[in-house]
DNA sequence: GCCGCCCGCAACTTTTCGGTTGCAGTTTGG
DNA sequence: CCAAACTGCAACCGAAAAGTTGCGGGCGGC
């Protein structure tokens, strides 16, 4: 049972990809757009974003000879649901073992 | 602006990581006992069991000479509130650029 | 007290991954 | 129509990380 979050967690878990989505939350911009504000290549920032896309956290969005990124926040929000669920589920358990503890 | 919530995605994002994070959602279980269910060897175990214990998602609990780890919903409900925060955030951006684009 | 079990540390191997360089294709602006 | 700008693909490199083997130490039961 393997779960699916696992990759969204993947594409999310480096630095350089954070700082990629979080520019495009707030603005659209193409792969060499960011190259020019980031401290690496624009195929290194390429890769990032087929990452991201893979990931479902981006999408691309192409205009002429130029493709432009825009975050989506609804991935986010699915696996913020998801991770509510669960760990509301396991504090849930902690909390019904504290309690048999106490009956002692 | 690196984000704090990067080093707790990295720990999520190893599926043999997350099928132990799981387990110990629903029992309190041992390296040794894991070893037992999981096909990999004690010691590849416990590297997981440290770093999910540093990234907060995960409690460990001597007793006498063996060591017992339990999931933390605590640190999973934290970073869902802040994932679905910025979620939103993006969403609600993309909604307004949509509402202006309608405008013409 | 001894044997077994569980843990911890360290060295080594192998794969994954972030990043780079290099080159070829395509659209656009003058 | 030609040069500039943006993209895409592929090969290569170095570092990090997952996993293994091996060993030594501590606690528990018989």
């Amino acid at each position: 049972m393997t779960s699916s979050l696992v990759p969204v967690f993947a594409a999310l878990a480096d630095d350089t990809r954070w700082d990629i989505l979080t520019r495009l939350g707030s603005r659209e911009l193409s792969a060499s757009a960011l190259a020019t504000e980031l401290p690496v290549t624009r195929q290194a920032i390429a890769k990032h974003l087929a990452a991201l896309t893979a990931a479902g956290l981006v999408s691309a969005n192409r205009s002429g000879r130029e493709v432009r990124y825009r975050a989506l926040g609804t991935r986010l929000t699915e696996v913020a649901d998801e991770l509510l669920a669960v760990g509301a589920e396991w504090d849930a358990r902690l909390a019904r073992l504290k309690a048999v503890a106490e009956q002692l």
